[in-house]
DNA sequence: GAGTGACCAATTTGTTCATCTGGTCATTTT
DNA sequence: AAAATGACCAGATGAACAAATTGGTCACTC
């Protein structure tokens, strides 16, 4: 084996997906970036979708590891939690993969990326937990459901840096930290 | 003038939009309906639009009005907000107008209608801002950014009504009132 | 003069058919 | 023999054209 074909095919699958979305990503065009016959995709992949959930999969694992190296022990649960979020979301808003996934949900609807983004929430949601439940245990917050919580905590977020942003002059990131605190863990009340 | 003719045919432009929603209606079903000539629906309105939006306005006036029936001035702020919206999204929950308004919206996407979602939207910000900031005026709450505020809290309730019951089972109203008082007044943090 | 529906331009919808694409497999290459 | 391949096929897709529908007008009626 003097190439590694599978990541070959990979490599050029995400490069095609990235460029053109997932629909209008053919596989004779990944063959054909790969330099590899189109038979050969199925020797190492079923069919499209499961190539393509491949990608997703690694994406899942390289957002788990800027969030991982995002944490800093010394630093209190909510301000992890922030640089963490801050993180994850602008490693989506950098990657051309990502974007055009996220622009294709929206303008196609291909049920195969609709299915592929909610993964990538819930695998989100799931991480923020953890740590949630980590937090709760050390007594660093309030008791709560977790799951919700980390649900609540992406949910503010996004409103916080994409849907603001519709209509209004975007926050910078010490605002959006600020606002944060301010919202999630302060609370309006002032007692 | 033996009959109201404008209030007949937006009676029946509101039946065949609550129906068929904004673009399955057709002129002339909304003519059939309120036994007038294709005509005369154009006396009373500019075009399809503007039909459409006196329909909304109605809609936007009934909605502030049970908010406001829901507010009671020996409440807290919390209690009220928590009152006044719960009562708005269940009056959306009810009305088969807005159903069909907010899944046309996701799944046809016409232009039109989302210009009212949207519409819509802003006016209940617009209405919360002004008891955000009666509130802040009387101490009530932290000083904040009442817009960002009020549409913070918009999102944090839509995303406990609607988006969290997508995948999971839903929150009974007291459980809302509970969370929505957990995340956004009380906040996670202990002290 | 208020009300109307036949009429028209423009858009939308339905249909057809040539092209394309995901996936297979007999054949070739290593 | 195992791995790689591309010609091939059934079904999906979309471009192009035709037919139907619809928003909006206006000459005419009552």
């Amino acid at each position: 084996m003097a190439v590694n074909r599978k990541k070959l095919i990979l490599d050029a699958a995400a490069k095609s997906f990235s460029q053109f979305g997932y629909k209008a990503t053919t596989m004779e065009q990944v063959a054909k970036i790969a330099n590899v016959g189109k038979g050969t995709i199925y020797t190492f992949f079923t069919n499209k979708e499961e190539l393509f959930g491949e990608i997703v999969q690694n994406l899942i694992f390289e957002m788990k590891q800027e969030a991982e190296e995002s944490i800093d022990v010394n630093l209190s649960f909510y301000e992890n939690v922030h640089r963490a979020l801050y993180r994850l979301l602008k490693y989506r808003l950098e990657h051309q993969f990502t974007i055009k996934l996220l622009q294709e949900e929206k303008e196609i609807g291909t049920p195969a990326v609709l299915e592929m983004v909610s993964k990538v929430e819930a695998e989100i949601v799931s991480y923020i937990k953890e740590k949630v439940e980590i937090a709760i245990e050390k007594g660093e917050i309030r008791k709560c459901d977790p799951e919700l919580t980390a649900f609540m905590m992406l949910k503010i977020y996004i409103a916080l840096i994409f849907d603001w942003e519709k209509r209004h002059k975007p926050l910078n990131k010490k605002e959006i930290a600020e606002l944060f605190q301010l919202y999630l863990f302060k609370g309006l009340s002032k007692f």
